[in-house]
DNA sequence: TTGATATCATTTGCATACGAATGAATTCCC
DNA sequence: GGGAATTCATTCGTATGCAAATGATATCAA
């Protein structure tokens, strides 16, 4: 290989051309797209219930009862989504809302019996899914796999 | 109460009940997160386009016209979802629509003038983008992570 | 105490995301 | 050739997801 062209492929790979951006290379678009293989995954075995509606069970089933806003900071969601969330548990008898004593302003969330029952059987289904989204790596990759993911979250 | 029992009361406050499923280390939850981190990321750097939007006209750019059901495998979108982003980039004059002239069922997308400058433009403010996302990561770390979650995707 | 600020919840508007149903056009295959 | 199956696009309904505006309440500070 010539002088030239060795200095030819330096240049290249620090001054990468403006043309190659490939989006199925990109961390967003693929992150985007294991976040719908797992939503998928998720339906196939919980079919009645979403991602975010399983959250919200499965965190007021660590807590107990919680304001709504309180438990959209849990379980990663805005005010206004964790509304919805909430008001669709609701309309199944899967939480009940009650009004904070001392503060007027909070929404109190709280489990029914029937939402506990709900969560405690839903909950071997979960470690399914989750073994099933992490099923193209090894043992050894999903360690590391983890890792890094939280560190991005 | 005895002191065993107070001894009791003082473990479950401070160390409380191990549920032994914890929605915070599940795949699919951080996956989520992650994926609300780039969202975030992404309008932070570029505020009149949302990523599927992008997506689209970037592998427009790549593969010139397509169909726009075409168009939807390559980006990952249903043919719903794909038509509502297709809609609003024909909208704002990025996208023109025309009919396939051998088979009437397809809708031929392609970049209009404005939106080829458009994606030219963004390109550069979207490698950013990736940076700042993986921002978290060591070189190293981010080939590992990269390689990991394509095979889950 | 009171006026400014902050917090909690709600509502509206917009943008994905996908299942299911529908209609039009094409292809398959007997 | 022609009926069955497939493909392409659209529409409807439901569910996140978030920004921005609003109203009620609580807290802070002068």
């Amino acid at each position: 290989m010539s002088a030239e062209d060795n200095l030819l492929k330096l240049v290249e790979v620090e001054e990468p051309e403006e043309h190659d951006y490939l989006l199925q290379e990109q961390v967003g678009f693929i992150l985007r797209k294991a976040h719908q293989r797992h939503v998928s995954i998720f339906a196939a075995h919980i079919g009645d219930l979403t991602p975010p509606q399983f959250a919200a069970l499965a965190k007021l089933r660590d807590v107990g009862e919680t304001s709504q806003n309180q438990l959209g900071t849990l379980i990663a969601m805005d005010a206004a989504t964790v509304k919805g969330v909430i008001d669709r548990l609701k309309a199944r008898g899967l939480v009940e809302l009650s009004k904070h004593e001392a503060d007027k302003r909070r929404l109190l969330v709280n489990l029914t019996a029937e939402g506990r029952d709900a969560i405690e059987r839903l909950i071997p289904l979960a470690r399914e899914i989750t073994q099933e989204t992490l099923a193209p790596l090894s043992a050894k990759e999903i360690a590391t796999f983890m890792k890094l993911l939280a560190k991005l979250a």
